[in-house]
DNA sequence: TCTGGGGTCCTAGGACCC
DNA sequence: TCTGGGGTCCTAGGACCC
């Protein structure tokens, strides 16, 4: 028995924070939109630009300052990520009535299984054009879909005809459209792959389909050797085993941080911000990692795995604090902190259980700090130290 | 005008065990 | 006396993506 030809399709939102703004707010549609931070916000970035705004030159990641200069016309606002979830949850809800396998892969971006859905809703491209106007119609925004034989096609194909577009990869032709493409093009591929391919020699996608899976393992590594011989085939690259999780918070300062009581409240910070997502999820880690920029944008990272997971905020704030005292040249600013946990897992009932008496009671304090934060988010309980960010307490 | 924040995966080397 | 190999866990740094 033959295996059913697969189907996938790919959604991705068109612009989808700038575009989320100018639904809410219609005097802002057809204009340039910028989401992100503020034009004088030092040291902020552009999340996303609507598509009047990428005309001027405007994109993601770009210096809010750099953007204002490109398009001083544009209406520059804040991201509201709660609205974003909102309507993402909304679309994920119509993908959901397509396909039970719906996969979500970030709040702008799934990845449906159309195999076998044809009974119920025509071939592929018909179920697609209904998606996509049934997003437009019910929620108000556009959406670009791509269709194919494999996930990572479906995924380039989503990419083709931007913004609103269509595009399917025709069963057969996978091998002949990877070759067609420029190799900037080639999901996986970034700046520092495509430099070391021009670097070898190789400029178009040809050129890697020449060469051996050895050859180029051993140019560009196992696993990036392994990939780029596949993809330029058009086949599906090992299916990743999702086998660990991490979270961290990180803040980019202003203005460079030169002393170490500013660095330490900054962590204290952090670490009450981690913990408590850590709580949220119910979930725990033993491992905390700790990143440091300095001033000259060199950033190091340190980490530490012990042998009991981090109990509450004030635990995990001791031990990135040790991290980072090991690591901290004096000498030097601090543009950003950021501490973390990796190797995050579910907390079992079992482990519950083991937490001693005065951290199981600091783990239901922060607990109920953290409700109360949920219900009334303009309260925010913190220590004293955080509050106003004035030295008014010793610490050893 | 310098360069955000939150993730995942890979590599290479060291420690340690069998 | 020289010195095996595999496996796992851990760490630092990099690359990539949204």
């Amino acid at each position: 028995m033959e295996a059913p030809q697969k189907c996938f399709l790919h959604l991705d939102m068109d612009a989808f924070f700038a575009s989320v703004e100018q639904l809410d707010h219609p005097e802002w549609r057809r204009r340039p939109v910028i989401v992100g931070g503020m034009p004088d916000d030092r040291r902020s970035v552009v999340s996303t630009a609507s598509y009047e705004a990428r005309k001027f030159g405007v994109h993601s990641a770009m210096p809010a300052a750099q953007a204002y200069r490109l398009c001083p016309q544009g209406i520059y606002t804040r991201p509201r990520m709660a609205r974003y979830a909102e309507i993402s949850e909304r679309v994920m809800e119509i993908l959901g009535s397509y396909s039970p396998d719906v996969e979500r892969l970030s709040i702008d971006e799934a990845c449906v299984e159309l195999t076998g859905t044809e009974l119920l809703f025509g071939p592929p491209e018909r179920a697609a054009r209904r998606i996509k106007a049934e997003i437009k119609e019910g929620i108000g925004l556009t959406v670009s879909a791509g269709i194919a034989a494999t996930r990572y096609l479906a995924k380039i194909a989503s990419e083709m005809d931007k913004p609103d577009g269509f595009f399917q990869i025709p069963p057969g032709t996978e091998e002949a459209f990877m070759l067609s493409l420029p190799l900037e093009k080639i999901w996986g591929i970034g700046g520092r792959t495509l430099e070391k391919l021009h670097g070898a020699g190789f400029f178009t996608a040809h050129h890697i389909h020449e060469k051996s899976e050895e050859l180029l393992r051993s140019l560009f590594g196992n696993a990036a050797g392994t990939f780029l011989y596949r993809a330029v085939r058009g086949l599906e690259s090992g299916t990743r085993a999702r086998n660990s999780h991490s979270l961290s918070a990180e803040t980019t300062f202003p203005f460079d941080l030169t002393d170490s009581y500013a660095a330490e409240t900054a962590i204290m910070e952090l670490a009450y911000t981690v913990m408590f997502r850590m709580l949220r999820e119910g979930s725990q880690s033993r491992t905390v990692a700790l990143k440091l920029r300095y001033d000259d944008f060199s950033t190091l990272t340190a980490q530490e795995t012990a042998e009991s997971c981090i109990q509450s905020a004030d635990e995990l704030y001791a031990r990135a604090r040790r991290l980072f005292e090991r690591k901290y040249d004096k000498k030097r600013g601090i543009r950003l902190l950021g501490i973390g946990v990796d190797n995050v897992e579910t907390c079992s009932a079992e482990q519950e259980t083991l937490f001693d008496f005065g951290e199981k009671r600091k783990r239901a304090v922060e607990g109920a700090i953290m409700r109360l934060e949920e219900r009334h988010p303009e309260i925010k309980v913190r220590k004293a130290r955080l509050i106003g960010g004035r030295r008014t307490d010793k610490h050893s």
